[in-house]
DNA sequence: AACTGGCAGTCGGTAGAATCAAGTGCCAGA
DNA sequence: TCTGGCACTTGATTCTACCGACTGCCAGTT
């Protein structure tokens, strides 16, 4: 029973305007070109069971795809590749529900049930089992911190001439600062100046806190000055986020080319350049981006797979996977998703609880 | 029969047990195949300075050196390439003194001029200025915090249910772990219970603090003992080094063969293998390991340059240079120690002081 | 004895021709 | 509208011949 021409209904609400029998050779094409890396010609398609047409109809479809930009032949008479309008149909009409084989499910399921430790801990190992799920390299950027307050504020003496500056903000993170000390401060000066700090800091956000304290009330200017100053450097750095690379010899496999390799290992190395692409594609709804979609050129020749991470405010982490345009989507797709929710999960669960359902005690908003 | 040519003097103490002319011609050999990736010819070394004579004669030695080890030929009638012996022998006797170019030497004394911060970040951006300073990959192993005591111990609330545990070192180094609460905690018994933690402990190296804790004064025996435990996982984590590498894509450009490529880089995702490696180069003595001297197998068509970052007190840190066995030597070396011994310097006086010149009022140790 | 110039010989690399195979576009016919 | 058939195009593959870069050896020179 020959599921036919457009007469016979909508067979398939995914074929949008190609026609059914279009879209399915343009699917074939496109996982079969995924899977081998070599143009497919006409003889194949035909012999695939969702195109149920002779090869030479095959390939009278093939100019139309080719025409409208979907296919294209890297020469006459090779078969034909998608172009990233063809890989972009796929993923938006045609990709099958991603679904993770059942031993990467395992894993992934391993993974989790033993993650224990801290969230940088975790979203490390986390970008290492990503790049493990796929052959592709993974990153993981952590949600920045933008909305924390201060938990605490601790000055910690190290040598006669250093103390450091140890703060806590109420996500958990720490940072610390080494101060260099003019005069010479005992264990009790130290203390009191800590709680003082501490008093007048916590609860506060951290990107205003700094300009509170310059105004004193004790011995040491010098000191308060520079504790303001390692607060007020704090801060910028907090914004910047925290990036993970898994997997990045991933990318070898992908690229045949030694010099590809190279350049996109290079521009991995940036990881500026790398969070703000992520950022930047999941800032416009997608959670693809193909070749030139991304507008950053020296990537071109790859496609990124993004998910959001949500750690219960609005402030968002990223998943990505980045590799060839040729590239598994529906995998990549439902690894990033299935990781990307479950370190959303944990990471609720671990500290943001407290907005969420439980909304113990503080009101607040 | 050997031509025992030391007739014509020791004209260069280098020469040690091959001859004068013979080491310049393994010396002519190797600068060149390292400059070109080609074998080199006879015709090529009989016209380079230091040797002079014919090209027949620079044959007739070469034959010597491919019989003794030092040379061999891809394949009849090409030119000479260096083996890893002739690398050694290179390395040992004939490496003139590195010297990097004044622009990269520039460059070093900038980065240690400004750099500021903490040392885990001042490590991380020397395994970058390391990369750019030579063609190959940088690796930078903090040193470990073996002697370290404790400086602070803190618990500081986050969520009604999770109080975050902040241990700082003697050395700067700043710890920290989430514990889940079974019961709820008021901020008072929370300082209080810091406090108590902080009189124990602090002082007390990190590695035997742990067993005292147990007995405990005071209210809530299952945090302190969450604390046990977790301040026993810090010491394990503890000892385990943190690894920097700077500009893995540099190897994209040493190795054409894109497996090779592939497969030097999924080894150096695997941190414990360099750091072991490493380390075990550095306590052989050695600050080379060509090819198969470093005894993983895995990493034979690669060399290895260290150098040894101390950190006032014994235990030392690493940096160090992964290229192919046919590398700058002499550039990667006095790259690894201009930078190891600049690392050394700044660690040193950031908190080493205390052992060393200094040694203001505190008497003890 | 040590060195040199000359020369025959050995291979790898490259250019060109011939062949192969894959795949297309088109067309006449169902 | 689809199909089978067919001529055609074109990148890969193989083969051959040839060139060039070396070497190893040897007879001659210093």
């Amino acid at each position: 029973m020959p599921a036919k021409t457009r007469t016979n209904g909508p067979s398939r609400a995914s074929t949008d305007d190609l026609g059914p029998r279009r879209a399915a050779i343009l699917e074939t094409v496109v996982t079969e070109y995924v899977g081998t890396a070599t143009p497919v010609g006409s003889a194949y398609v035909a012999r695939a069971p969702r195109v149920n047409v002779s090869s030479a109809t095959v390939r009278a479809d093939m100019v139309a795809l080719e025409r409208d930009g979907y296919l294209v032949q890297p020469h006459t008479s090779a078969g034909r590749i998608p172009t990233d309008k063809g890989y972009r149909f796929f993923v938006d009409h045609l990709a099958p529900a991603g679904t993770l084989g059942t031993p990467q499910r395992q894993r992934v399921k391993k993974f989790f049930d033993r993650v224990h430790g801290e969230m940088e801990d975790m979203l490390e190992r986390a970008s290492t089992l990503l790049a493990q799920l796929t052959p592709y390299a993974a990153v993981v950027v952590s949600p920045s911190h933008g909305l924390a307050t201060l938990r605490s504020v601790q000055l910690v003496s190290l040598t006669p001439r250093h103390v450091l500056l140890v703060v806590v903000l109420s996500d958990g993170a720490v940072e610390k600062r080494t101060l260099e000390l003019t005069a010479q401060l005992s264990e009790s000066e130290l203390a009191s100046l800590s709680a003082g700090l501490c008093q007048r800091l916590v609860g506060s956000d951290l990107s205003n806190a700094p300009d509170l304290v310059p105004l004193a009330a004790a011995d040491n200017p010098a000191l308060i000055e520079s504790v303001s100053r390692a607060l007020r450097e704090i801060a910028r750095a907090e914004q910047g986020d925290e990036v993970y690379m898994g997997g990045p010899s991933r990318l070898a496999e992908s690229f045949d080319a030694v010099e590809t390799v190279r350049s996109v290992l290079s521009i991995l190395e940036q990881q500026l350049v790398v969070v703000t692409l992520l950022r930047d594609v999941l800032d416009r709804g997608l959670s693809v981006a193909i070749g030139t979609e991304h507008g950053y050129e020296p990537l071109a020749s790859c496609a990124v797979v993004v998910a959001p991470v949500s750690a219960g405010d609005n402030e968002t982490g990223v998943v990505g996977l980045l590799g060839p345009t040729r590239m598994n989507y529906p995998q990549a797709l439902a690894a990033a998703h299935v990781v990307s929710s479950e370190l959303s999960e944990r990471m609720n669960d671990a500290l943001g609880r407290r907005n969420e359902k439980q909304g113990s005690g503080h009101g607040g908003h």
